[in-house]
DNA sequence: CGTACTGTTGACACAGCTCAAGACAAGTGG
DNA sequence: CCACTTGTCTTGAGCTGTGTCAACAGTACG
């Protein structure tokens, strides 16, 4: 039942001046004591279990929503396609993130399986029936959706107003924040480097490139492609916030 | 009794492959019709007038939010900045737009006044009570919430993936399908060429040049400052597109 | 008719993109 | 276990779109 976030470790110890706000314990925000126990349990009945395999499109932009999902394994990126296969990643989510609830009769961004993926799966009517008959549960999706566009919010200031190397710092605090360290000060990076030029606006050059920077710089280092090991997040913080 | 919505034009007639969707008749989704006029009327009882003159901060990224608010007149810019300066437009909210409905206990973005604006002024308490009251206000809310996250998705599609060109040309079809024309093809822009630079994460002069080139290639004139005309909306459609 | 503000245009610089070559990693089949 | 292939990542060299800086033109207003 959801063991996925009973793994989960906290996130980041020292992370106040976040450029990407901490939004209370978003990673225990669902799922956890008091009277949210029913509300899972309710959650459950309702909902299947799904595998898709790395790479495959779990939905299309476009395509009617009938399902919403909630991630238990594994990292899906949400985002859109151009004609012309320019791609913007507006988001990744990861174990314990819902995905597509409320997002009206058509889904608005294509979804996709990052690495292997477990979901829940469940009926979009069913979720909105659960919404009436238990405001609590309405209650919860609202918050989740209202950090999602803070979210966004600070993603369009990452790409709208950054330098390579602020987006950069900001990603790398985004992913401390939202999984957290695999161990010690070692960062999992479930994606790869083209999905982070694609959420970052950038080209995958420009990701390499600034990476060995910072290892340059002492402030991180890269054990291997999957993995960042990170020496000075204070430096990523002062550099995510502009300080510089 | 919210008149602005009354004497709003139509969108434009012939926007189907926006680069930002046409999102139903936005303009008309609330206030308008059947079922509708009790909860405008509700809401109308608990709502304050209120001025705010050109330039001024309608409330601040961080303040509580205690009021959520309706621009009834005027232009409004939601934004965030950074500790340096910069500055990110997030969105523009236009009469008849709701700004910080179910945004959480604090407002996560900045609103200004760019233009002098009336607005309703709902106290947040009270519009949380007619929302338990009243599900239909509710869903109401909720469908305008996931429009704002498409309309953000689009921005940060337009501000990772896009040029410069195919930014300015996005910028005047949202404009076109927010406000509509003033007469004829003449497009009423009511922000500075800097609120419009802050929006597309470009410089003053960019927009300025673009601008210019759009005008040289015969897309658009420019009567006056403050007006743009349209002449090929087709090749904005195709530009914003990425057909280039 | 100044004064202040906003918008426009030009010249140049540079951050990040493009193109290309090579290094590394993960399979896969013998 | 080793070739071999394939895909991903990294680094280099040069180019270009957009930013920077500066001058000037409109426009609004007292």
């Amino acid at each position: 039942m959801f063991a996925s976030e009973a793994v989960r470790p906290a996130a980041a110890s020292s992370s106040q001046p976040l450029a990407w706000p901490v939004i209370g314990t978003r990673r225990t925000m669902i799922g956890t004591s008091s009277g949210a126990e029913n509300d899972v349990r309710a959650l459950q009945q309702i909902g299947t279990k799904l595998r898709v395999s790395r790479g495959k499109t779990i939905f299309n932009e476009g395509d009617p929503a009938e399902n919403a999902y909630k991630v238990v394994n594994g990292t899906v990126r949400l985002c859109k396609h151009m004609a012309d296969g320019r791609r913007q990643i507006a988001q990744f989510a990861f174990p314990g993130d819902f995905v597509s609830f409320m997002e009206g009769s058509e889904h608005n961004f294509t979804a996709e399986a990052v690495t292997d993926v477990v979901l829940m799966c469940y009926p979009q009517r069913q979720i909105d029936q659960l919404g009436v008959q238990k405001p609590s549960v309405r209650d919860r999706f609202l918050t989740l959706m209202c950090q999602r566009v803070c979210d966004m919010q600070n993603l369009l200031m990452v790409l709208g107003r950054q330098t390579a190397k602020e987006r950069v710092a900001s990603f790398l605090l985004m992913l401390l924040e939202r999984i957290g360290f695999e161990e010690d000060d070692i960062l999992d990076v479930p994606m790869s480097r083209q999905d982070i030029a694609d959420n970052l606006g950038l080209t995958i050059e420009t990701v390499c490139r600034t990476l060995s920077d910072l290892k340059r710089a002492g402030v991180i280092d890269i054990p291997n492609q999957r993995q960042l090991q990170l020496l000075d997040v204070e430096a990523l913080q002062s550099l995510a916030a502009g300080e510089d």
